[in-house]
DNA sequence: ATTTAATTTTAGACAAACCTAAATAATTGT
DNA sequence: ACAATTATTTAGGTTTGTCTAAAATTAAAT
């Protein structure tokens, strides 16, 4: 598999991964930062070695085959993920880039050894679950803190905006990932959210609500 | 830069460590196990850039901008090398084919951050130097028993044949990577050799001594 | 239901990195 | 020294992944 055709399978996958449905030549164009016609060319070879179902015309999904691979890509990433957060003690916010590239890397032997060292994660840093070698995972239970109901709890996970603004207003707030919440109440006036945190408990307002992720730990 | 394009450069960079003078193109080709009409086509590009110095007809050196880029992709070859060993425990000799992947993965921050999470390692796991990240590096120190004379003491580094048929003689005679040998006796008549090794003094033939590599601790 | 707009595909070109075959330069042997 | 051999380069072609511009199809709108 070619560098250029495993990204392809990725932004498919990424693309179809809630709306399951078949994936739009312009909306790939778009994610690849390319033009729609590089897309249809491309397309057509997946087609060929029967990685996606393609019909003129209608759309691209992936294959058994391809969904496959495509797993294989995104456990490598988010295994890569853990390791230079956990192990390199990179940030949470800069380890996405890198692990583009070293996601490509090929040997089973490799992954299996970099499991094992990070003691067989199921999460990677932002909260998402790492497919095992046979694709097999656990749906997200990531939530973004704005669409949880009162009284659950959960870790942080990630955030939507990683603007230093942003960052630098959960630092102050003692807001770290890996910390574990609370909701305790929501004000229906504004959206506004009550959380407890280690340091106590603090008042959100909706748009940083909308900007938080939990990974829930009492659900599946 | 390319990913073919660095290779270009190491291959170089190899094949005049030490005889210093200019490199022939077929010696590229071979090495690179392409043609010599491609060694051309990608000597004059790199010679565009500045990476290389080269004259029609007159063989191919690197600039010292080249040279610098070798160092660098030699530099992450042999780190990764140290990680795949020392935190995955792979073997030494299985290593290169999966550092030859990771050396082109681009950001100076994991490097920097790999070295340190390493402890800053001087030789990877054949014995070879880590050059800095200015390219700086001590000279080789890794000589082949066969070349060193009786009373030199070192650790042993790596070996030139690595069949299995050589390394499970090692194993049966307890040599392993890392320990301390002593050269006790050269016996002229055959070229045999004694070495002190943890399990007591055993003697190896010529074959075997010119296949042993080890890191000499006393020099420079 | 037709026209308009948006999407998708085809056709033809281009750069990178490779190839083969032929031409040119350098080296070697006598 | 010069013929033969070897090394190197040029010329022209291929594949992969991209592009632009034009044609074809589908979707939207009146």
């Amino acid at each position: 598999m070619t560098l250029s055709e495993e990204d392809y399978i990725k932004s498919i996958y990424h693309l179809s991964e809630f709306n399951s449905k078949s994936v739009a030549t312009n909306a790939i164009a778009e994610q690849m930062k390319t033009k729609p016609s590089s897309v249809t060319d491309m397309v057509k070879k997946l087609s060929e070695k029967s990685l996606v179902n393609y019909k003129k015309y209608q759309g691209v999904s992936l294959s058994e085959k391809g969904r496959l691979v495509a797993l294989s890509i995104i456990r490598k990433h988010r295994l890569w993920e853990v390791f230079l957060v956990d192990k390199l003690n990179f940030s949470w916010d800069e380890v996405h880039v890198v692990a583009e590239q070293l996601e490509h890397i090929k040997s089973d032997a490799l992954i299996d050894k970099l499991d094992a060292h990070l003691g067989y994660p199921k999460v990677d840093p932002h909260g998402d679950p790492i497919p095992n070698k046979d694709g097999v995972f656990t749906k997200s239970i990531k939530k973004l803190i704005s669409e949880l109901p009162v009284g659950s709890q959960g870790v942080c996970v990630g955030v939507n905006d990683s603007s230093a603004a942003f960052l630098k207003f959960l630092d102050k707030n003692k807001i770290a990932l890996g910390d574990t919440f609370k909701i305790l109440e929501r004000e229906d006036f504004d959206g506004s959210v009550t959380i407890s945190t280690r340091a106590g408990s603090i008042n959100i307002s909706k748009q940083i609500a909308t900007n938080l992720f939990l990974e829930i730990v009492d659900e599946e």
